[in-house]
DNA sequence: ATTCATTTTGATTAAATTTTAAGAATAATA
DNA sequence: TATTATTCTTAAAATTTAATCAAAATGAAT
């Protein structure tokens, strides 16, 4: 259930936009103006931001530069609202980051078109966030989706490859259990921090048919995991 | 610092690229039509080309054309921008063979991942060539939508050959289902993203009565699907 | 207008992955 | 050494995801 955050001061505009996106499924959070925007982007960890640029007090083009120089909230797709429909605007409002942009008037249903089709394109891209590395011996590669050790070639589940990842990149830092839940389940993940331990467990299962090779996962007992230092 | 060159005659598309390649460190070079940009490649030799297909005299098929035949600029990535449009879809695809493919309107964001990953891969893979070209027994031709395995030959459908190749052209890459509905059904198609797992059903069907063969396409589950690399 | 091939949808089944849970093993500490 | 906390191991339950099949929709060709 992706979760929106519509940011305009008009209320019928919001209520408009929040009855068409409701009924597709989507949840949706909404303030009128940018400072709240700023602090709801921060509390709420909306999937996708819908921005109006007429403001009142933050307006929407600074609202938006400032979200992508937070890394935490670089990722999030902003879609911009503008009465204004000259195309400095469009350019504008896309070199501040802004991923797509619809004026009003605009239609519902080419507004909720255009947040899936973002969402969806968002979504999955193997490869557009990073390269292949290597640790040692071993290849990591995300685009492919594969671990190669001398040349042979180990297929992991999503989990497991996220979790090799996040602890390959950094080999030596401890990554706790909490951290890796949130990084890869999410924030508002509910589970059991022992799952991490049993796909730690896969992993190591895994990768140590590789003959002659340390092992790479490394427990720190009371903390977490970490990928092995010198390979 | 590697050095870009866009190729696209609206001007605003141009300083919004620009804008957004410069910010990351690239150094950009543009231009508005075919001839200059095929001038612009030989005396500024860029590291990789980003082409509008709509362009005033040499429009940017011939120029990717021109581009591919000539051995000095052959190894140089292109990245495609379309509005798509079916037919220019069609040859785009298929017979180019283009590096990568971004449909208007793009994210800014997204076209300068794309820039990054394609440059980040650029030494191995050889510039694509337009016509047939194989991988291990079997051959794939886009002129008649056929693939040739030990002699004989299977016809497949637009949809199923489009597939096919996209796969086939970078074996070993995962494509999720949502980058493939994308390059070939559109940024705008509202289907469901199952549709693809039907394709590449009827895709196998074909394939796999030629005997002694491994299954060419792969599974990667929660992903999407590869190729099968090492044939 | 009918036929045929192709594409898409939906339901069902099968399979892989993820999660839960519980006892065994291990390390740390008194 | 005994105790305790923590992690490992295992298996099975639950969930998610993909394969399969059939039928409906679409579209092109006759």
């Amino acid at each position: 259930m992706p979760r929106i955050l519509v940011v305009d001061d008009e209320e019928p505009i919001v209520e408009l936009i929040r009855f068409n996106l409701e009924r597709e499924g989507f949840e949706v959070i909404a303030t009128g103006d940018g400072d709240a925007a700023l602090k709801k982007v921060a509390s709420e960890q909306p999937d996708l931001i819908i921005l109006d640029l007429m403001l009142p007090g933050q307006d929407g083009l600074s609202v938006c530069r400032i979200l992508r120089n937070d890394p935490n909230t670089r990722g999030i797709p902003v879609i911009i609202l503008s009465a204004r429909s000259e195309e400095i605007d469009r350019v504008l409002g896309l070199e501040m980051g802004a991923d797509d942009y619809v004026t009003k008037p605009f239609s519902p249903r080419e507004l909720v078109a255009r947040v899936k089709a973002r969402l969806r394109r968002e979504a999955k891209t193997p490869g557009s966030l990073s390269g292949q590395f290597s640790r040692g011996p071993i290849i990591i590669d995300p685009e492919r989706f594969s671990v190669t050790i001398k040349g042979v070639k180990y297929d992991l589940t999503p989990k497991e490859f996220e979790l090799l990842c996040i602890l390959a990149r950094e080999p030596g830092r401890v990554f706790s259990r909490e951290y890796l839940l949130e990084r890869i389940w999410g924030y508002d993940y509910m589970g059991d921090s022992r799952t991490v331990d049993v796909h730690i467990r896969h992993i190591r299962q895994k990768l140590e048919q590789a003959p002659e090779l340390p092992q790479l996962v490394e427990t720190v007992r009371g903390v977490g995991y970490r990928f092995r230092e010198n390979l």
